[in-house]
DNA sequence: CTAACTGCAAACGTTTTGCAACTTT
DNA sequence: AAAGTTGCAAAACGTTTGCAGTTAG
């Protein structure tokens, strides 16, 4: 899939059953242009720079509808804002709270073994790990 | 450190340089009662049950603290609550997306070895592994 | 044609802020 | 008296909802 190529990103919405409009080929487009990890202000104002008619509230049901979809994945590494990450292989992230820059990590360079025993009726959904770093001091 | 005799908070809130006020020693034993995972709300709730004085401020303010001094650590697994974990020791969360229950798994339990190189001028603060489970289906 | 989607504005729940009054030292 | 803390109300913030009009299949 081409992110630049607005056919190849409409056919890929198709296929992952999104219905492939105006706005969601605007929000994927700059969600898939490169991995990032971008807040829903993030896109919203890079969507709006460049077509103001779309609205903050469908910025945020696509971003629902793209994690329901499986499309992105919600971190939460801050309190005040989830990222929505288009990476969505697996891997883990590094947040640095002086600076609130966030990284991915790819999973062979963190290992974690012995899982507890899950309780009964639970399946398993993810395993996060989140690495904490502070900048200087 | 017994949360039920209120001398006990009251020299356990000094020693880690939190004025210990009424309203803060309430608080302190509501988290400190018994290990919990509990939101403001709940925290607030609890609280003001016994004492319909105490301002939701001063309980958002008091947790502010709690955390800047190390007495409670937040939890981010849900992006609609903080969860502030009286547990300080080091361990890591099940959490299951299904029921909302968070609980807490020994650090033994899980190895996270192999970290990734951290960025130069950083330094670990903390790595936070979240089991996140589902219920049924 | 019809179900799904959109923009808009208003509502929402959580958290923060401004401030005068009140403690504590 | 000074410094810090409180309660209150209002504001701010990110996010969700209700709805009339529009669009994709």
């Amino acid at each position: 899939m081409n992110a630049a190529d607005p056919d190849s990103l409409k056919r890929y919405l198709r296929q992952r059953g999104v219905k492939p409009t105006a706005p969601r080929l605007q929000i994927a487009q700059v969600l898939f242009a490169r991995p990032a990890h971008l807040s829903a202000e993030d896109i919203y104002r890079q969507v709006t720079a460049s077509d103001r008619s779309v609205a903050k509230a469908t910025v945020y049901n696509t971003l629902g509808l793209f994690v329901a979809k499986g499309l992105v994945r919600e971190v939460l590494v801050d309190s005040s804002r989830v990222f929505y990450d288009s990476n969505t292989g697996p891997h883990h992230h590094l947040y640095d709270v002086s600076t609130g820059r966030l990284t991915d990590i790819p999973a062979h360079e963190v290992d974690v073994t012995a899982l507890p025993q899950l309780p009964v009726g639970t399946t398993l959904e993810a395993v996060d790990v989140v690495v904490r770093v502070r900048t200087g001091k």
